[in-house]
DNA sequence: TACAAACATGAGTAACCCTCATATTTGCAA
DNA sequence: TTGCAAATATGAGGGTTACTCATGTTTGTA
């Protein structure tokens, strides 16, 4: 996966590059803006970012920073795009070969792990994901990306339980998908063992809901 | 060139009044600004609402509003403390007469209808816990609420299974907490059917939990 | 009545995001 | 190669905002 492009973001003022970088020189840049906006964020948190020091680091002049993104939120919507972007190729492959319970058992449980150990281990991705409820495009950026892995989920349900309310079906895989979310927060928030519980029993409470209807 | 006496409040830098109003014409004036600030995160949101509006709606120069918070965040945290206290009192009650199963999915189920109807109604109540994640003062204030709140839950749970294990029953009762929170958070943000379906979704998962162990 | 502590004020400060006029570089057609 | 428009680069400065502080006023009380 190269290129990505990004070169615009569906609906209203959603945060997106003001211009595409189409040169290889610029393309390089925008690289740098994102590397160093992701070291202060890693460092500092996104709150505490400041686009002159952005710009600093990556070498380039404050208005250049401003030539591709419009504002300090776009950086880390563009930044929380890529998460997103990679995780979904990652989710979609590990439900789309499940055949059966068993399978989604095994499937799921992996991916709670998976993701927990990404928290854990990406002051980035955390810092980012913890900002979701104050900004709308981030916010916006999120649920997508929850109703997108949430549908994975809802398909193997269907394959699964034939007879079920498909409609049942997608609030439930949604649900799940959305307490997973919420339980990492909060694990993450929280002494590591006692995170290491939290997020125990939320696979176990996921698990039921999804396998025993 | 830091504040020098502030009278500091619980651990770290939570915010708290920088002066506690001794007078009965101060006290007054900061339940202006406090009525002040609420109106104003109704109407535009907490992040819209500027210190300079806030004190000219309340009657008072901004001099005075930072006689009593210390800055912004301490005018929101303020407001959010009162919704703790209030419900907090409430749950208890609501729990501590449960005596049985039946009585315990009867006061779990009108507690999350509450909840979930104060969300919708209470612009202010929204704001404030959206903004929950990336405010760590109120993080910490939230968590220590749910914390408390989820402490009744346990009680109930541990005099009705006194077999289980305590911690265990603890960690289910924190966790299906912080999922309701979360569970509300995300229903209000959709559509009203889709987020109906979520709490009745939600409810039923944490009400098996609860009940069946 | 005196006086210290509490309270009130708002012009001023500092920090920050973002703009824009201007300069430079690049791609490409003639 | 040369000319030129589009793309890119720059950073001083505009505008907004949270917050401070020196100064003045009110209140409780000895």
């Amino acid at each position: 996966m190269e290129d990505t492009a990004t070169p615009v973001s569906p609906q209203e003022q959603i945060a997106s590059p003001r211009r595409a970088p189409s040169q290889q020189r610029s393309r390089e840049r925008v690289e740098r803006m994102l590397a160093a906006a992701s070291a202060l964020i890693a460092e500092q948190g996104s709150d505490a970012m400041r686009m002159g020091e952005v710009a600093e680091r990556a070498g380039v002049s404050i208005g250049s920073l401003y030539q591709f993104f419009p504002d300090k939120r776009a950086i880390v919507w563009a930044l929380a795009e890529r998460y997103t972007t990679e995780s979904q190729a990652c989710i979609s492959a590990a439900l789309a070969g499940v055949g059966d319970a068993e399978g989604l058992g095994q499937a799921f449980s992996e991916l709670v792990d998976i993701y927990y150990r990404l928290f854990l281990a990406e002051p980035v991705m955390r810092d980012i994901w913890s900002g979701t409820q104050a900004d709308k495009a981030l916010r916006q950026l999120e649920l997508a990306d929850s109703r997108a892995n949430a549908e994975f989920l809802a398909a193997v349900l269907k394959r699964l339980r034939p007879a079920a309310d498909p409609v049942a079906l997608e609030t439930t895989a949604f649900l799940v998908w959305q307490m997973g979310e919420a339980a990492m927060r909060l694990a993450i928030s929280v002494e590591r063992q006692e995170g290491d519980r939290l997020v125990a029993a939320y696979k176990r409470m996921a698990l039921r809901e999804l396998l025993d209807g």
